[in-house]
DNA sequence: GAAGCAGGTCACAAGGTCAA
DNA sequence: TTGACCTTGTGACCTGCTTC
């Protein structure tokens, strides 16, 4: 962790720190990872795309000289030598050479200049995979003990659950999981109140149904209560996204979502992205792969249940990574029993299917956020308030601790005193210490960084933060967190598990689910957000913070 | 103390933060297409107006950098090398650079600032042409699949000539189609001859006109002269008919040509047949089916450009096949996009109609001939001899090839030693065998013949003609026909066929096509015309006609 | 104020160099 | 012969200015 330091920044001193902060720029430019995929030819590291095939120096500087040259594909030995990384890959030209054609590699496949988004896109999206499916690998090559019976006995328990839940979802909530998000589009604030009355029940609910889905999982009752809280907050967008995928539709522009068609258009505009309407129309496309069965939709929710990689306040994160490759041996294991054949295809299948997924679901939370802002006075249930909220808070968190907290680590910490963060999360860190009557000490200065070498951010806006607000900031947020965080959320989890696990617990009746009206103070302070973002650039830092504790 | 250091946030970290998404608002500002013809220089996608030339970014860069360099459009391989799309573009800087300066690049032809209207809309213009250009090919290719967007423009394109060519008809040649035949009701050859000088210009420019419908339409553009020719002069007849049928007058013996009423005993008179008179006056009925808007008449036109029946010496049948199945699908889509109930109706009325106005020009073209053969020395204009003269041996060839020789082969073949062919052919004939300097022997015995299988020649006279005079005679007109047929029209359809590819080729513009325009003082005679219509008289055929070719 | 272009910038690849 | 490193040309994207 940080140790407390309280340092003042003047505002020249920012300036020149701004400056000095581009030559830093250019001095981590060098250093930056390519995000290549691998050569083609031997599998080193890869320089860049050469003779149209990403390659590394070696296999490039090779194949220039072969087709200079009057080498020819035609192996003596027959052919049949494995070219691969190292010195091996020198054993014979002749194969080397004819690697490389095969591949495409050619004069003109050739391409000048710099990369375009897509195509950079297109390398970043590949070294995803390989990871993505070098982790399946993993997972399938280290699996959890567990008979084949207890297997089946899991599956049984989860389809039979997975049926329950869907038919309540039937019952109770017709409408698809993007209603909710329709609320954007009604014309007036009066009808959007009104449709928030009408969805927040049953997001209430749908929660609620989760949270039954969850419990019925033996090892997932064994999780300390906090952990199974912060799993369901975690996950709980994407089981909702699993829990009805959508389905192919009738033209290539429609899907259809609880059983309403709905063409991409609509979609796109009800999410407010056309990528990711896009995304969740490509989820149908696994409707084939028979991601459609309460077997397997049932496992598949299983293992999303336990998905820990955006969990930060896990009390036995590995107990939580095993059950999660539990879930996954099960699934593993319901392939093969379902289609021998196809058990890795399916795996992979699978894990594309989680990931897209959470990438949904991270834009759905956004547009949750939205709407909590948006309506800040509104009668939000306790239960949801405190998900949603929880959300926001978590966000920052991840933002700061993993992303800064790591780029920190790689420069000397000692000199260190600041860090650049979002405008956004800058107020939003304020309006978060402001709520746990915190002071807020120190100086802001805003500047732009056009120059960012990551495309997405070459508009935005940062604000400079001094390093040790940030810590407090972080170590007062986790503090808290450990004390109070989702006590609404354990108590309903806990409400289940004293029913009798012989019956399945009840879901309780929608007239139980709505709370009452709570004044959301908390909440106030997210309304005007983006009119506070000005104050920022000229309020001051106050040195004299120091955290209680 | 420490050190001032900043760090960067990445890019994942910032976009999960962002709750809203900017990348919406680029989606937004995406949709406005730049819309410009590919790069001049290498074919690319091009980016704007560069040094006064519509190039890519690369060649823009390209020329930016020669231009401030030491570069020389002299090439060492001699100059010859091909700047295409693609790595092929950087081969050689030289040529490039030469390239660019050929088309006009120059640092004194940049232009700052905003395109105006214009030069917008010959972009516009240009891709448009170029896109639909693309169809045609694709057409070409066999496939016949056509989007619904380039249906639309295809009937946006047609409907927007057919007013055009509509309003050019108004406005120079008010009188009615059949006036040209009304000059066989003159009553002195003076007058005839005078009426053929005010009636043959009008002809002239209506087949032009004819020229500019075809070419606007970008498959017929794309096919062979010959063919264009072919199809032009097949069609004329027909196209004429189609272009302002006959529309219900408020009687039922009355008819509405060209706004003027006129009887169904007149226009008998004028035709010299009743039955064709109230053929024509059919047409008419077609009237409440819609065959009156510029939409349909202008779809019906295209379709009837690519009547293929009628011609005999087709480069690429199929294609033209082709382009005829596409223009009737054109016409169907309009039909279901006006009318959904009926369109399988108005197909079948499409069809009855282009039948009827075919069995009516084929009388009218038998009329033409008779005022070819009545005045021989008439100066009549190259283009509408060759078009109108070159009939006749279509027709000649047609009867003899396709008719005369069946019937020769149901006869035992040592049997026969003469044929019979309609009179009007035999004098063809001699004609082309003078041309052709062959000896026209034999004797010819003229005799009627009513019981003709085809309906056109039913009332034809014939006469008989030794076999090894028309064998040659077939012969011979097939040569010919091959080497020179149609030079005038080709001519004339290529002049209107801009051949400069980096300018925009324009639509034929029809006053470009009149040489010297007519005074409408002329029309004033045709008045006179309606009162003639007492004489109907069977002018003798003049067997010595001998035309000028 | 939006549209449009010249010029700048720098990520990118081809090809050259040279020590191993 | 190989491959790490360097030089040079390229082009996707951006900025600032002009024009409408
Ligand atoms: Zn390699
Ligand atoms: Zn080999
Ligand atoms: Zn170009
Ligand atoms: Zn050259």
């Amino acid at each position: 962790m940080f140790k407390s330091r309280s340092v003042k920044i003047t505002k020249s001193a920012i300036q020149d720190n701004h400056v000095e902060s581009s030559s830093d720029k250019k001095s981590m430019k060098k250093s930056p990872k390519p995000l290549l995929p691998p050569c083609r030819v031997c599998g080193d590291k890869a320089s860049g795309l050469h003779y149209g095939l990403n390659t590394c120096e070696a296999c490039k500087s090779f194949f220039r000289r072969a087709i200079n040259s009057d080498l020819t594909p035609k192996c003596p030995k027959g052919g049949g030598c494995k070219i691969v990384q190292g010195s091996k890959r020198n054993s014979c030209s002749h194969c080397r050479y004819k690697k490389c054609l095969d591949l495409g590699m050619s004069k003109d496949q050739i391409q000048a200049g710099r990369y375009n988004a897509s195509r950079r896109k297109e390398n970043v999206e590949e070294v995803k995979r390989l990871e993505r499916a070098e982790m399946a690998k993993k997972v399938a090559a280290e699996s959890v003990k567990i008979s084949e019976k207890e297997m089946d006995e899991y599956i049984d328990l989860m389809t039979q659950k997975f049926n329950e839940i869907t038919e309540d979802r039937k019952r109770y909530n017709q409408c698809p999981f993007h209603a909710l998000y329709q609320i954007f589009n009604l014309p007036d604030e009066e009808r959007q109140r009104f449709g928030l009355e009408v969805m927040v029940p049953l997001k209430d609910r749908e929660l609620k149904r989760i949270i039954a889905f969850a419990k019925t999982i033996p090892v997932f009752r064994e999780l300390s209560l906090n952990d199974q809280a912060e799993l369901i907050k975690q996950n709980r967008v994407e089981f909702q996204i699993l829990h009805a995928p959508p389905q192919p539709g009738d033209t290539e522009v429609e899907c259809v979502f609880s059983g309403n068609a709905i063409t991409i258009d609509a979609i796109a505009a009800i999410l407010q992205s056309r990528d990711i309407a896009e995304k969740l129309f490509h989820l149908s496309t696994y409707h084939s792969y028979g991601f459609k069965y309460p077997e397997i939709l049932g496992c598949i929710l299983g293992v999303s249940c336990f998905s820990s990689d955006r969990c930060h306040k896990l009390d036995d994160r590995r107990r939580v990574e095993k059950c999660h490759d539990l879930m996954l041996q099960i699934l593993q294991y319901l392939f093969k029993r379902e289609d021998k054949k196809n058990v890795s295809k399916l795996l992979m299948k699978t894990t594309d299917f989680l990931y897209e997924a959470r990438i949904i679901s991270d834009h759905l939370i956004k547009l949750e956020h939205s709407l909590l802002k948006k309506f800040p006075d509104f009668p939000w249930p306790n239960l949801l308030k405190e998900v949603w909220f929880s959300d926001l808070e978590d966000q920052l968190e991840r933002l700061s601790l993993n992303n800064l907290q790591n780029q920190i680590e790689h420069s000397k910490p000692d000199c260190i005193n600041s860090v650049i963060v979002p405008k956004e999360s800058a107020v939003k860190t304020r309006n978060i210490l402001r709520e746990a009557r915190s002071q807020f000490e120190g100086s802001c200065n805003s500047n732009t960084d056009s120059t960012a070498d990551l495309e997405s951010i070459k508009d935005m806006e940062f604000v400079e933060l001094p390093l040790d607000v940030l810590e407090n900031l972080f170590r007062k947020s986790n503090d808290a967190g450990e004390e109070k965080i989702s006590r609404e959320l354990c108590d309903t989890i806990e409400s289940l598990t004293n029913a009798n696990p012989s019956s399945p617990p009840q879901i309780p009746d929608l007239d139980d689910l709505i709370s009452s009206p709570i004044s959301p103070l908390q909440l106030d302070i997210m309304k005007d957000l983006e009119d506070i973002l000005n104050d920022v650039t000229t309020s001051n830092l106050d040195d004299d913070y120091v955290s209680h504790l």
